[in-house]
DNA sequence: TTATAATATGAGTCAATGCTCATATGTCAC
DNA sequence: GTGACATATGAGCATTGACTCATATTATAA
């Protein structure tokens, strides 16, 4: 296999990836919808404030979320407009379209 | 978060799953050129036999692909028209359109 | 039947990863 | 300043998952 080949595979698994756990599946589906803060993201997830702070840690690390802080608070959002449009394709086609 | 809501979004994290691993998804990208068997998709990805017959076990599990025997080979193939088409869309994603 | 080749599989190992717990940091109100 | 709240983070732990190694199975050929 070319080398390039296996380069723009590995960045596929990586974009996958992001998709591939429950807890940061749902974090991004609540996402589409608005922005909200920690606060809120865990409260709806039922998940604690630190595993959700965690995977927001991490989906801001990898550039999927932005950050806006108001007072004590700091509110996430989606950046990346790929990531809405793949979560909605993977979603319906896991769902039998 | 409804419960129909969450069996939906554990169904589409085991979908992006699939993906996200980077045997599978080579194994993935080369099985939608064609058929091959399992030392042909072996060799090609430069992967020992027992690894790769072990990721073909798992997404013949999955119904992710199908066999055909043919004497002492093996033949595999893609199962499912959705896995075809969320690898390109999520490759494409990935590889900035 | 025996040998050889292709594939499958079970057990064990190791690394990755998501969690909890405790604590740190930051912001506001008093 | 102190206290209360929101968020972040590091360490440790448990689980998962992908691999290797050895061996089993299956099929063909001699």
């Amino acid at each position: 296999m070319a080398k390039r080949k296996q380069k723009d595979i590995k960045l596929t698994v990586d974009l996958f990836k992001i998709f591939s756990d429950y807890t940061r599946l749902r974090i991004i589906a609540l996402l589409i919808t608005g922005e909200f803060c920690v606060q809120e993201i865990s409260d709806h997830l039922k998940t604690s404030q630190s595993a959700t702070s965690h995977q927001l840690r991490m989906l801001r690390d990898l550039n999927v979320v932005k950050t806006r802080k108001e007072g004590k608070l700091v509110y996430y959002s989606l950046l990346d407009h790929h990531i809405k449009e793949l979560y909605l394709i993977g979603y319906s086609h896991a769902n039998e379209c």
